[in-house]
This record gives C-alpha cells, structure tokens and sequence, in this order.
RNA sequence: GGGCGGAUAGCUCAGGGGUAGAGCGUCGCCCUUACAAGGCGAGGGUCACAGGUUCGAAGCCUGUUCCGCCCACCA
C-alpha cells in the first residue's frame, strides 16, 4: 500500500512490516461492518463472548476469535451478509476483585473507606483504562469485527434490557425473593450460584465423634448418643440429632432429648430417613438447620429452629457463645477442646470428603442463610431443552448435547443477587414497611403503601445475569429494529466448553423467553487451551501466554494458523512453540512461492485470454487445486477446523510448491511461448486460489501477496482486497487429469529414490534411464512430459518405450518398479553391486509379504464370498500388480548375480561426474553388456512366466533363470572378458565406505526395534 | 457417587470396519538461480491390556489398568 505498483517481494517473509497495514485498510474500507437493510445476501452474524473488560486476552480469547474470524472472513468472501459483534463483559467479581485490591496495594484503602459511589468511579475509570486493550489484541489478531456495534455490558442500552428483562420476570413469578441457604464466601462477602462452586474432589479432612448427653435416658438404655461430623464447630448451631426411623439401636431414643454439652439448651432427637444413613459412622446425625443443606431440609420437615453461628465474616455469631468472635477454623479446634475437657470426645479417624469453594478466592464456602434473589428456572429451562431435542440448536462437537440436557434436566433456582458494587444494581426498592417494588425506572412511591421513603436493594445482578442477554440485548432490544430481524438469531455460538452452563445454557433459556426464538443456530465449543505440559492455562498458575508476545515474535497469521489447525474436535489443545515455527515457515513459503510466481510472469496479464491448462502437468495442479478447494470447504461447513487448515498446507507446501513449481519450472524457463503462458496462467490460477482458501486463516500475508500479485498481472476484475474476493467455490474434480499425471510422479520418485538409495547425488546427471511397461494413456503423457522429468530428477536423454513396452534388462542397471510403470536406470560405474542387491532384497521383501497377507486373505473362502464384491476385486487388482511387480524384481535380481558372476564387481570406478561424459562410441565393456542385455531379456521373459505362475515362490523361477544365464555366461566368456570398461572409472573410496558403514549401522538397529518401557 | 473424553512413531497429535498418517525431532545427501524459515531421500508403530462381534478390528461391543475433565448438599 505504501507503494501501490509494487511487484516485487521481499526475500523472506516479515510479518511486523506486512501486518502494521493491513488492519487499518480493512476497517477503513468498511469491510467489517455489516449492512442490516441488505436483504439480498443471506444473513451470518456471530456474537464474540464478550471477554472481562478488566482483563486481557489470553490464548484462550485467541482461539476464539481465531476461529470465529475464520468463519466470518469466509462467509463474507462467500457472499453473506457477514456481522461480527464486539464487546466486553463488566464481569462483576472478577473486576471488582481487581480494583479492590490495586487500591489496596497503592493506597492502602477498602473499598468501604471510598464508600460505594467513590468506588465505582475508581472501577469505570480502570475499565476506560483498561478496556481498550481487548480491542488492541483483537486488531493485532486480525479479527474482522464490526467495530460500529461494540456493546459493553453495563452499557446503557444494555443495562435498559437487563431491567426490562428483571421486571418482566418479576412480573411473570419467574423471579423471587426468599430467605434460604445460599453458597457464601466468606472472603468475596457475596452470595454465589451453584456453579461458581468449585468442588474439590476429595479433600483430605477427618470425621471426629462425640457423644451427646441424653437429658432423660431410658431405663437400661444408653446414657448418649454419639455423632460423626466433619465440621466440628457447626455443632454449636445443632438444633437436633437425627436417626434412621428403622434403627433398632435408637428406635427407643426418638423423641428424647440431648443436652448440648456447651450451651446447655435442649435438642431434639428426631427420625429422619432421607437424611441418615444408618450404615455411616454411629447412624446418627447431628442437624445444623443454618449451615448444611441437607440439615435445612431436615429442619424444614422436622420444624427445627434455624441457628446461625457463623456469620458472613467467616467468625463466630453471638449465638455461638463462649466462641463468638472466633474465626470458624478457630472455632473448629476450640469446640474439640471444649468437649474433650468435658469428656465427650469420642475419637477421630481420617476422611476425604468433598469441598466446596469460591470459583474466585478458592476460600471454602460456608452455607449462610440470608435474603437473596433467584430466578425460578425449571419454566425457563423446559423450552431450552425442547429447542434443542428439535434441532433448532445443535451442538458440535455432538457429545455436549447430553452434558447441556443433563444439566438442564437438573437444574436449580438460579441465585442472580451478589453483595457487590460492580454491577447491574437491582431494581427493587424497599419502603419502611418492608415492602418491596419491583420497577425499570426509580418508582416515586411504594407500589403498595404510597410511601414516598424508597431505598434500593443494594446488592447487583449476577455477572451472567447480563450475559445470558447478550445475543439479542447487543443488537437493541427491547427496541424492535432492523438489526434484529436481520442477524438473530445468529448464525454460530462459538466458545470453549468451560461455559456452558454459566453462558450458553442461559442464552439458550433467556434468547427463546424474550425473543421468541433460540439465539443461535449452532452451538460450537472448542477445546481449551493448554501449554505444553497440559495444564490448563490460568493467571494463578501463572502459565498464561499473551497472543500479543506471541503474535509480535511469530506473525498474527502464523499463530492463527496453528491455533485451526490444531483445533480437532473433542480434545484439548496442546500448544507448543515448534507448532508455530512450522507454521511461520508455512506463510514464508508461501511467501516465496509468490515471489517466484512473480518473477516469472514477465508478458502476463490475467483475463488476457491466455490459454490456461496445455499441458498434463497444469491439468494436474488444476485438478488438485480444485479437490483441495472442496476438501476445504467441506472441513469448514462441517467446523472442522483442522482439516480445513491441513488440507490447505498440504496443497500449498507439497503440491503446489514442490511439484507444481518445480514442474512449471521448464515450460517458464523454455522458448515455447504456448507452454509458457500456459504455465504462467495455471500458476496464478493455482496460487491465487491457494491465496483466497487461506484468507480466512492467515488474512495478512495473503491481502499482501493478493495485492502484489494483483498489480503484476494487471488484473483489473480482481477486487483490490481479498477479503472482498470471492471464496473458491466446490465443484467437480478433473479426476482423470489428476490420475493420469501419476506416472511422471512416480518416476520422478522412484529417480530420487534410486539416488538416494544408491548414493548418486543430484548433480550428476542419469543419461541411461528406460522408462517402459506404460500403458497408452501413461505412455502419451510421460512422453509429452519428459522434459519436466529430466529436469525434476537431473536426467538426459531419458527413452520412454511405446505402450506395453519393458524396459530391457541390462546389467549395471537398477530398476524401479512403480504403479504403471517400469523404470531402469543405467548407473554404469556408478551401481554398487552390494548395495543395489540389498536394495532389491528389501523392495522384495516387502512385495512378498504383502503379497502373502493378500493371497492368504484371498484364499479364505468366506472372504470372498462375503466381503463386498468391490473389496475382493481391489485385492485380486492389488495381488496381481504385487506379483508383476515382484516378477520384474525378481528378473532384476538375477541380473544383478548374473552381473557378479559374469563381471568383476570390484573393478575400479571413474572419478569424474558422469555429466563430463558424453555420448561415445560403444566401449567393448558395452560391447559386452549389449550381449548380455539380449540374453537377459529372454531371463526376464521367462522369470516373469515364473512369476505369473504365483504360488510357486522365487525359487523355482530363479532356477530357471539362473540355467538360462548360464548358457549366455558361457558365451560372454568365450568373447574377451570384460577387462576394465572404459566407463567405468573408480568410485570414490569415502563414498563406498560410507555407504558400507550405513548398511552395516543400519542392521542391528532394525532387528532392535529399541523397545523400552 | 454419576457422567464424558483420552491412551496410535522419540515428542505433539490426526484418523476411524478393508494397504497405519501428519507436523516436529532423528539419520543420510544437497547452499539445484522462490524459499537453508529451504530441497531430496531414509529410518521409526503388537494403534494401553484382556476377551468378544465380524470374511476382516487400531476402529465396534464388554471388561481391566492408567490419565484428564465435568457434575454431585452423605454426616
């Protein structure tokens, strides 16, 4: 953009320069903003989960609006009309935590010494502080959201509707106020729902006994009664001591009464059998109706007084006696004090039991009556589960279905009142008499006695109380508008699977109340983010990644990338550093194969008319493209995001770059001015589709290379930002342009193969190589591609027989044999014996065994008979091909004894690279081999009826052989005996040693396969 | 206590009734004029264990052992 002609690129990728500029374009050009008139495109919208505002994204937040970006840039490229909507959550605790204790680290005051109005200025100013940072990340991350719609969720708009939503529940009965016990944290001093209880699994705690006295024992009987409990100090709140109705030890007891050993006052001995379990510890229970849940329920039906001796503090109450003042862990130690002094201790053994405690402080929960609001959910829940057993939302991956149905089917009253300042305060006002008024604005007056003296309920809605508004509460309600009846409900819920209950369940139940209708369509949930060791990624634990270090360090589009590629689905996410390496050298490469294109299409211009695809190789990366565009496609409509990003690696790395632009390489390099701008057409086509497939992964790098590669070719019908381009579109493949191209790939490798294998490096050009046994087809395309074959594997000259056709057998030969084709490759001097031998042996090996896995298989008759016809015949096809190819092998291995036999393997090697050698006249050694060679053939001809022959094995066939050489070993020596061919000059000694020394490695180690563990 | 998921190459993980895959790492060989953040080649696996279903199981079923995670008011 800084200067708009440029065609030319840079030799390595540099992300920091590259993605400074592209943000700002995008925006600006208004690209992410989404028309709610447009009725002519179909309507996609996604709602960010709004992250904390105080807080700053984390990997986590990264991957969420990775994938989320990827979405929208590829629907907005596929012609829809795209809305992503930003915002932040005012995240009550969380925020609240933060600025309380930044004020005590800087000025050394509670928030009660600011008193609450000082103090919410002290929280909207951290938040304007603060809240700018999220948006930072998300510019830096490239996400494509619509700015113009930012919301906050204590916004005005949004905090109109969470009152209308509040009142109009009031009104309906679905919400209430009421005295029960609630989960309360003692050191955030707030009520909190269920779900902010975190439960430890199994704490190690112990169960300790005492006896309580009984008041009036019967005669004969027992003089008291002991309990288990695991909480000591409640004991000072008991106000009874439950048994099993069925018990026969107390049956007499019910009815009588203990004396508290503390407090002197009278319990209860009540029967109760939902509460005791008469096998647990003594089968009886001491009851706490004020501080355990079950004890309250016991309390209800047994009509016991409710004692709170433990306060919001965590401390002793009044009513605790002797003990009030004292921290309730205190308090826990000081009871069993007391009672041991008074000889009620009745021993302790070890116990893990479950533990609940604060999401946020970790402190333990302490069961607290007290007032709280809570929303009657079960009439809210049942149309949610019924939207989804519909179909109107579906989940992916699918397994969250039953986690969200169970939790749904279970669901308790939502408490929504938190003892905070930071929030939605809510809108209740309570006059002198205690009556309450439920209203949206500030009420005048009491709503049932006139009275003009109001105070508002000072607590403030729970944070998700909000959130659960947040799909259609974003987009304007209460107010009917166009943005409503164009994007809601929206297209995708995605987030991580860690909130579905606090988030997705709730937008489910309040979207279908409110609106009618559910708030989204489907639900995703990606897997969390770990770091490499598989922890979980959390400030706490202190391992929490920056996208920003990573994203300056790496490039934005490099952790995009790796963050959808490794986003399978139902499993957690691992990152590590390596990942992203790799994938920053994936944009670099890509980089680089649009800087070659550039510098090669000199004379090009797209739209020109040029023909496109004249050649074998074009239709095959044409073909390939296009079953790499539909493989795309389909990964992401199935949000498979994995997939979706390997296959297009795939096709840009080794497709298009190791193939295709290697291929493309003769015909841009050559004269043949068809060929050329063939090439260069099929080259843009390919790259300039690899480009907009990656878009909505890595969008940087690729709006630069679009824009270069747009200037170079003049190509004036491609918009001027990718992202207003248009997605590849699926369609059908050329499948015969893309199998017919197999062969001059397989030959290619299998050239490489044999030089690797045989240690012939790359610059010493093959000027031997037969390449036969082809058929038409295969034969016609080879021989229009040779050329690409002779520079791809380094070969001259290359004879490429009529359809049908072997190659002949030659010693001082080595031979591949691949799906359709057969290749030899005259390494004269060059073929060490020993090593081509063992080569052979293995390749044969490995023919063999698979062979024999086949035919075992095809010889059991119930295969056959019932495996589906089609299976059984692709084994026949495959074991007919491994038996030719394990003939025409077999005909080479005896050439190669033949060749020992008849020559002298140690003869010495040339020095010289053979490209010094230019063709010559034949040399007696050739002179020799050329007899050789005939006779040799009828070998194959006959070692390859042996063969077909099957079962028989190899050795019958290399009998056979082995007798038809003889006589043609005879001959050779009749004539002078091969004394040092001219063509054969020493080879290098280091190099023979090595090779030795790599066989000889190579074999204990396989036989070893270093089992451990 | 209930539920879900995982165990596949040295590492990180895909795959999922019909020839075991990728990336990274390892080992050779190459600075071949897009890219050494590169190219070419190679090696590497009783798919946790035990049964079962099937013509055929790494995959499906049952059980076992480990490892995660979620839910849960047994003193």
């Amino acid at each position: 953009m800084n200067d708009e002609n440029r065609t030319e690129l840079a030799k390595g990728y540099e992300h920091r320069e590259v993605e400074a500029r592209w943000y700002p374009f995008w925006k600006g050009r208004g690209y992410f903003h989404g028309d709610e008139r447009d009725r002519s495109r179909p309507a996609f919208s996604i709602v960010l989960p709004p992250p904390n505002v105080t807080g700053s994204l984390h990997l986590g937040h990264a991957l969420t609006a990775t994938l989320q970006d990827v979405l929208v840039r590829w629907k907005r490229m596929s012609g829809f009309n795209t809305m992503w909507l930003p915002g932040t959550d005012h995240a009550g605790i969380a925020t609240q935590m933060i600025v309380e204790k930044e004020l005590k680290r800087t000025e050394k005051l509670s928030r009660h010494d600011l008193g609450r109005e000082k103090f919410l200025e002290r929280v909207w100013a951290w938040k304007e502080k603060y809240g700018s940072r999220i948006g930072e990340q998300h510019q830096a991350l490239g996400a494509a959201l619509d700015w113009e719609r930012e919301r906050f969720t204590m916004d005005e708009g949004l905090s109109r509707a969470v009152r209308e939503v509040f009142v109009r529940l009031h009104e309906e009965g679905l919400v209430y106020r009421e005295k029960k016990l609630i989960n309360w944290c003692p050191d955030c001093h707030t009520a909190l729902s269920d779900l902010e209880v975190e439960h430890e699994e199994a704490h190690a705690g112990e169960l300790w006994s005492f006896a309580y006295p009984l008041v009036d024992p019967p005669a004969g009987g027992p003089s008291e009664i002991v309990v288990a409990t695991t909480r000591p100090e409640t004991m000072l709140g008991d106000t009874a001591v439950a048994v099993h109705p069925e018990d026969e030890r107390y049956r007499a007891l019910v009815g009588r009464k203990v004396r508290h050993p503390i407090l002197g006052r009278e319990l209860p001995i009540v029967a109760d059998a939902i509460l005791v379990d008469p096998k647990f510890g003594t089968g009886a229970v001491k009851v706490t109706p004020a501080h355990d849940f079950n004890d309250f329920e016991v309390g209800k039906r047994h009509a016991l007084e409710l004692i709170g001796v433990i306060g919001p503090e965590g401390r002793m109450t009044a009513e605790a006696g002797p003990l009030a003042g004292q921290d309730r862990f205190e308090a826990r130690k000081e009871v069993k004090r007391l009672l041991a002094e008074a000889g009620f201790d009745r021993g302790a053994k070890p116990h893990v039991l479950p533990l609940g405690r604060c999401q946020r402080s970790q402190t333990v929960l302490e069961p607290l009556l007290s007032d709280q609001w809570y929303v009657r959910i079960e009439p809210l829940a049942r149309p949610a589960i019924e939207a989804v057993e519909q179909g109107r939302t579906r989940f992916i991956p699918e397994s969250w279905t039953n986690t969200y149905m169970a939790w749904m089917r279970n669901i308790h009253d939502w408490c929504i009142s938190r003892q905070l300042w930071w929030g939605h305060q809510i809108p209740a006002w309570y006059c002198p008499e205690g009556h309450v008024t439920v209203a949206r604005e500030t009420p005048a007056a009491c709503s049932t006695c006139g009275s003009g003296a109001l105070r508002q309920d000072e607590d403030v809605l729970d944070t998700w109380f909000s959130s659960a508004l947040w799909p259609f509460s974003t987009m304007g309600w209460p107010r009917e508008n166009e943005t409503l009846r164009t994007w809601y409900p929206t297209s995708v819920m995605e987030t991580g699977h860690d909130i579905i209950f606090f988030w997705v369940a709730r937008m489910m139940m309040m979207g279908i109340h409110f609106m009618g209708e559910v708030p989204f369509r489907t639900v995703y949930l990606h897997p969390m983010v770990r770091d490499e060791k598989g922890q979980k990624m959390s400030k706490t634990k202190g391992n929490v990644i920056d996208p920003l270090v990573i994203t300056e360090q790496y490039g934005a589009d490099a952790l995009r990338f790796t963050l959808a590629a490794l986003t399978a689905q139902g499993r957690d996410l691992k990152l590590a550093k390596e990942r992203i390496e790799g994938y920053r050298a994936f944009a670099n490469k890509l980089w680089n194969a649009t800087r070659f294109a550039l510098m090669n299409l000199e004379g090009f211009e797209a739209g020109a008319g040029g023909a496109e695809a004249a050649t074998p190789a074009d239709r095959w990366i044409l073909a390939r493209t296009q079953r790499a565009v539909n493989e795309t496609v389909g990964a992401l409509e199935a949000f498979r995001f994995n997939e979706a990003a390997g296959t297009v690696y795939q096709f840009v790395w080794h497709e298009l770059c190791d193939w295709y632009i290697e291929l493309a390489k003769e015909a841009l390099y050559g004269d043949d001015a068809g060929k050329k701008g063939a090439a260069q057409a099929t080259l843009v086509r390919a790259l300039s589709t690899a480009l907009r497939l990656l878009h909505p992964f890595m969008p940087f790098v690729t709006e630069e290379l679009w824009s270069v590669l747009r200037t170079k070719v003049r190509a004036e019908d491609w918009p001027d930002s990718i992202l207003a381009s248009s997605y590849p579109a699926p369609g059908p493949v050329d499948e015969a342009a893309a199998r017919g191209f197999g062969p001059v790939i397989g030959i290619v490798d299998a050239i490489r193969n044999i030089r690797g294998e045989m240690n012939v490096p790359f610059k010493v050009v093959l000027d031997d190589v037969e390449i036969g046994s082809l058929d038409a087809e295969a034969a016609r395309t080879v021989g229009e591609e040779l050329g690409r074959i002779h520079r791809l594997a380094n070969v001259r000259g290359a004879r490429v027989h009529a359809a049908g056709v072997a190659p002949a057998r030659r010693a001082a030969s080595t031979v591949a044999v691949g799906a359709g084709f057969e290749l030899r490759v005259g390494l004269a001097g060059a073929v060490d014996l020993e090593a081509e031998k063992a080569r052979i042996a293995k390749e044969i090996d490995k023919v063999a065994q698979d062979l024999a896995a086949l035919e075992r298989k095809l010889a059991n008759p119930s295969f056959v008979q019932r495996a589906p016809p089609e299976v059984v015949e692709k084994d026949r096809a495959r074991a007919d091909e491994l038996r030719e190819k394990r003939g025409k092998l077999d005909a080479h291995r005896v050439m190669l004894s033949v060749t020992e036999d008849s020559l002298d393997a140690k003869s010495p090697r040339r020095e010289e690279p053979m490209e010094n050698q230019n063709p010559q006249p034949p040399t007696t050694g050739e002179v020799v081999m050329e007899k050789l060679d005939k006779a040799a053939s009828t070998v194959g001809e006959a070692s390859k009826a042996a063969a077909s022959a099957v079962a028989s094995g190899f050795e019958s066939v290399v009998a056979q052989a082995k007798k038809a050489v003889k006589k043609v070993r005879r001959k050779v020596a009749k004539k002078k005996p091969a004394r040092k061919p001219a063509r054969k000059p020493a080879r290098k000694p280091a190099r023979k040693k090595a090779a030795a020394k790599k066989v000889a490695k190579k074999k204990p180690a396989k036989k070893k396969p270093a089992k451990k563990k």
